[in-house]
DNA sequence: TAATAAATAGGAATCATTCCTGTTTATAAA
DNA sequence: TTTATAAACAGGAATGATTCCTATTTATTA
């Protein structure tokens, strides 16, 4: 990969927001410092970006959200507020373990779990008295 | 849910198929029953169906592909051939000893593991010889 | 047998993502 | 420093899975 302004500006956006955006809150958020970005560089420099291992990609729905926390971690999606909060549930000693006990090569453990979030929740139940 | 005979012929083609198809393939399975079926009914009567609890949605890529198999278990897909596999990796009990461990209200557990089959993998090493 | 709400066919619309093309830019060799 | 070239880019068109819309048909219940 070649140095690239925007592929940079990229990068730090998706680091910036830990709410693990999409791409097209990626274009919004960066279009701020490069007026005249184009969508179809960011989903190239995103695919990259994820190719190199440098960010992570979560599909929900179908749309595609980009983390830039590389580290092994799940997700959990809320129905309600259409939040997605990272989940630590297994380690990487875990999940290296449950590889060693299947025939095929794994190489991606992608875990989603989704529900209704405690905060959700609560408003709910207040909801219902 | 009405008696629908095109919605029964959508229940049983989901059913006959272990390899999780799409709702283009229920489509076109479908049609050979009921020739002028519409790709709508097909995509309503799966929604319908997955609402229900009767059959199960997996998402891969950005297409939908239906599992009649509504047990709990989890999916292997080849980045190869493009197979979805059946993975038995946690059971109903592990899932719900989790499902404890999590402040939020879990509805749905989703693991996806992605790599190369064990064909697949045994055909690349004689390529490689 | 009639009323009516669910289900349907077929086609249009949506929307995330990818592709295409001519132009610009980073990098490495001359 | 200049030049060559392949990567990166902008902007817009194309793609493809899925959903929406509307007039018509059908299952069910009174």
């Amino acid at each position: 990969m070649r140095h690239s302004h925007q592929r940079n500006t990229i990068l730090e956006a998706v680091r910036a927001k830990p709410v693990h955006p999409t791409a097209y809150q990626v274009f919004e958020s960066v279009k701020e410092q490069i007026p005249n970005i184009s969508l179809a560089t960011v989903y190239r420099d995103l695919g990259q970006l994820a190719d190199n291992g440098i960010i992570n990609t979560i599909k929900k729905g179908n749309v595609v959200r980009y983390d830039g926390n590389t580290m092994i971690h799940q997700h959990f999606y809320c129905e309600e507020c259409g939040s997605l909060f990272d989940q630590e549930l297994f380690d990487e000693k875990f999940v290296f373990q449950l590889k060693t006990k299947i025939v095929h090569e794994i190489e991606n453990f992608d875990l989603m779990l989704t529900g209704t979030c405690i905060k959700c929740k609560n408003n709910g139940d207040k909801l219902k008295c």
